[in-house]
DNA sequence: CTTCAAATGACAACCGATTGCCAAACTTTG
DNA sequence: CAAAGTTTGGCAATCGGTTGTCATTTGAAG
């Protein structure tokens, strides 16, 4: 059966194809599909009909070599598996996707050595990257971002364009609601001894808690994922607080399911804090008073700034930060202190 | 101060550099690099030097543009937010990763079209696909599959390698747990229409139930996010069943939620089964009784096939399909029918 | 009707690798 | 020592676009 089609070609088309189907150069075929108005507009309609007629899909590979962008964009986290990562991720891909760029997810497995190899990897293939909770040192990371364009997430390195979650404010949040319940004893149960959050929280915290008058001890390091929890639930009833205020909801839950396990009751005996309101934090048992923020629009504005950098056209000045609202959530993990004795 | 090594370069060193620093030429470079057994044992020691001397780091795309092989592997998920694609997605990425291989990581958004221009793109820029769970007709599949390596995650198309978990029979074994426990009016909450999980697992449902004498209905379909839940539990309790077995885990716990809210009494009153043992399906409220099979190893073994068909070179003949075998994980969303009346 | 500027489109070099082909150099054998 | 066979390494084309340069066409103005 004859179609109006040419004949069908065994390879995707290419611009000399759409060239010999108009009878023009390839040049000219990439210029109208490229920047329209240096050409002739029934020129450009004519190969855009072919183009379509073609079903051309220009090659992003001959493109990038030839004109050194990619149109990709690298996002590197720690931990794929991390729920704090899915909404981040999603947020980074929808802005991307409206922006025409391509998504270049990484897991660096928690390593300072394969974050630093993707990037180096990543140098020739993605036009710039979005680090979230670099494993690196400032300087590693100075001087990663002075070989491309780079916006962190939850790292504040000075002269690197960074998205921060205000988590520092919502602990001595966290803090207040807990002496509010009367709690007096209370434990931070650190995140991994590189993560700059972790440290950030934990300045906010002690300092918040000498000018309340109350002691913070800090637990840890734990890793951020749930099997931490155990141990950190054993040293925080062993060092007898009555409330934690842990680094994020994966040690959180793990700690409730230990605390139970050890019939320990919360909020009754023990309260607890997470932070990230990350998926589950609703639903478990007792649901997690935690510390929430929009981390999809954490992704957008990261990438959003990124792709500033990449296109300074549009007038307004490039922010170099940006600071994520983060509230408390209150659920049932906290409660009164218990009466002492 | 002056150093051993070559004035630093702007710009990424290129097998030219290499080429000039060793006084070969680039194709010699090349094929020290790529084919190592082509070229002079101590030629290529040189050239090896030379590399590493300028941290030399192929570019990938120049690479692809002349070889036509990428080094990276498409795979499509529809929701990366979905819990239940994590661990799919780090299998994947950990066998890419161990086989030199880039994961080009995409979520299709639950939408067909999405899909489809996702597979015309990957086409240049990746060497094969997994796909997840595809919404795509196997007419549009086959045709994907005749122009890129493909594999599917739980769709089974004839003539496409697929991974397949064999939640079908574990569905049985479900219904035979809920049998055992006095339940004889069981509901099976259903997945989007265009699922074939979904189908395949209500029709050994049905069959299943058919055998063993009880009524099964099916309620829905209903989109697999936690929020659908709230209706799904709704009608679940409407049409008087005293079990669900629900179309994933996201569904199951939001069903959870609801029946809480509304003061039914899980396992006493409403016996819930879920799937795919997600991320948080240990620690909500009730644990939530649910099939479970190992998702690493599948992402892992899709992997495998995928490569295998690029590299037909080993012996063994390559395995066009896959059944990961589930088993059922009993938890406290189960329980005794409630006595009649 | 001529003149000049602006708009347009063709040519060719280039991005950084791969790879077919061939010549030079080497090893082996008669 | 010469002939035949093997390596080895260089040249050049190629992948599919982009982009600088330049010649030509077009239109407007004088």
């Amino acid at each position: 059966m004859a179609t109006t089609q040419p004949a069908a070609m065994d390879r995707p088309p290419t611009i000399h194809d759409i060239a010999a189907l108009c009878g023009v150069a390839a040049s000219t075929v990439s210029r109208a599909l490229s920047s329209p108005d240096r050409v002739n507009i029934r020129t450009r309609q004519r190969i855009e009909a072919a183009a379509a007629q073609l079903h051309y899909i220009p090659n992003s590979q001959a493109k990038a070599l030839s004109s050194g962008r990619t149109g990709a964009v690298g996002v590197l986290v720690p931990d794929i598996t991390n729920p704090f990562y899915f909404d981040l991720i999603r947020g980074t891909q929808l802005q991307l996707k409206a922006a025409g760029y391509t998504q270049l997810l990484v897991d660096t497995e928690e390593s300072d050595e394969v974050e630093a190899s993707t990037m180096e990897q990543l140098r020739k293939s993605a036009d710039g990257i979005v680090v979230a909770a670099s494993r690196l040192t400032d300087e590693a990371l100075l001087a990663a971002a002075a070989k491309m364009p780079m916006v962190t997430m939850n790292r504040d390195v000075p002269g690197i364009p960074a998205v921060l979650i205000d988590t520092p404010s919502a602990t001595s949040q966290a803090l207040d609601h807990l002496i509010s319940l009367g709690h007096t004893r209370i434990a931070y149960i650190a995140g991994p001894a590189t993560s700059q959050s972790s440290t950030r929280r934990w300045t906010a915290l002690s300092e918040a808690a000498k000018e309340r008058g109350v002691e913070v001890r800090r637990l840890g390091p734990f890793a951020p994922k749930t099997q931490s929890g155990a141990a950190a639930a054993d040293a925080a009833v062993h060092s007898g607080v009555t409330a934690c205020i842990a680094f994020n909801d994966l040690i959180a839950i793990g700690m409730l399911q230990r605390l139970r396990e050890r019939g320990i009751r919360v909020p009754q005996d023990m309260s607890m804090v997470g932070c990230d309101d990350i998926f589950g934090a609703d639903f478990c048992n007792p649901p997690l008073t935690t510390m929430a923020s929009p981390i999809e629009q954490a992704g957008r504005v990261a990438v959003s700034m990124l792709l500033a950098q990449l296109n300074p056209l549009a007038g307004g000045g490039t922010r170099s930060r940006s600071v994520m609202p983060t509230h408390l959530t209150v659920r049932g993990s906290t409660g009164p202190a218990p009466a002492p004795g």
